[in-house]
DNA sequence: CCAACATATAGATAGCTATCGATATGAAAA
DNA sequence: TTTTCATATCGATAGCTATCTATATGTTGG
């Protein structure tokens, strides 16, 4: 009966996952630091709808963002992610055992 | 570059977690099997909203099904639960690691 | 078959949200 | 400071969806 540490909001982590241009964002940003043009370029949409995907996965904890110079950079918050996929095993699929391997063992 | 065996839409994942309502369901029907009206009982919404809802968490492939008698019985699909999880953890947190723990390293 | 019960479907609606164009804010360059 | 570039915010709108009532479907018991 082991309690987690981190408390995480699962409908709000849901819904921010919940669209198919935001995870194509998350895609984009996953695994580097991308400027909103960077995205916009990338994706078939317009500028302020990037924006509003990007602040919502931002109020969601799941991207970092960061100013340099004019652009902003944006990366995805793989730690946050992740712990939120295992919330949401853990809430409802406590059977199973998903796990957060922090140490690989040997 | 190990691909999952297991191919799922993340986006209908998502979507079908994305609701507070849906995510009360899937507590009640976590670990056991409940009726339509089990759930009725449980949640201040009507029964075609929960029966509305079930739809929506079985084309995701989230619960199972069965009648028994009058009555149909719910019950979450715990294993696509976590495949789901992972899968969202593998495809956009590939730095993290996250498993599905099949065998306990004694 | 008919009545009673459980669930599913149909149809309507209100609220939410993804999207856009227009514009504001903020930073760097001239 | 003024211009230019990058991003954020505003306001409007179309499409989606969660919810309800009414009704249909399906199952059991009489």
């Amino acid at each position: 009966m082991k309690k987690v540490t981190f408390v995480l909001d699962t409908v709000e982590f849901a819904k921010a996952l919940a669209d198919e241009t935001r995870q194509k964002i998350m895609a984009l940003c996953c695994c580097e630091m991308v400027s909103v043009s960077d995205i916009v370029e990338k994706l078939d949409v317009a500028q302020p709808t990037v924006s509003h995907h990007l602040k919502i996965l931002k109020n969601a904890g799941l991207v970092k963002s960061e100013r340099r110079g004019k652009q902003v950079l944006y990366t995805l918050n793989q730690e946050r992610l992740a712990q939120g996929c295992c919330q949401v095993a853990e809430d409802f699929a406590p059977s199973q055992r998903v796990k957060l391997v922090v140490e690989v063992p040997e």
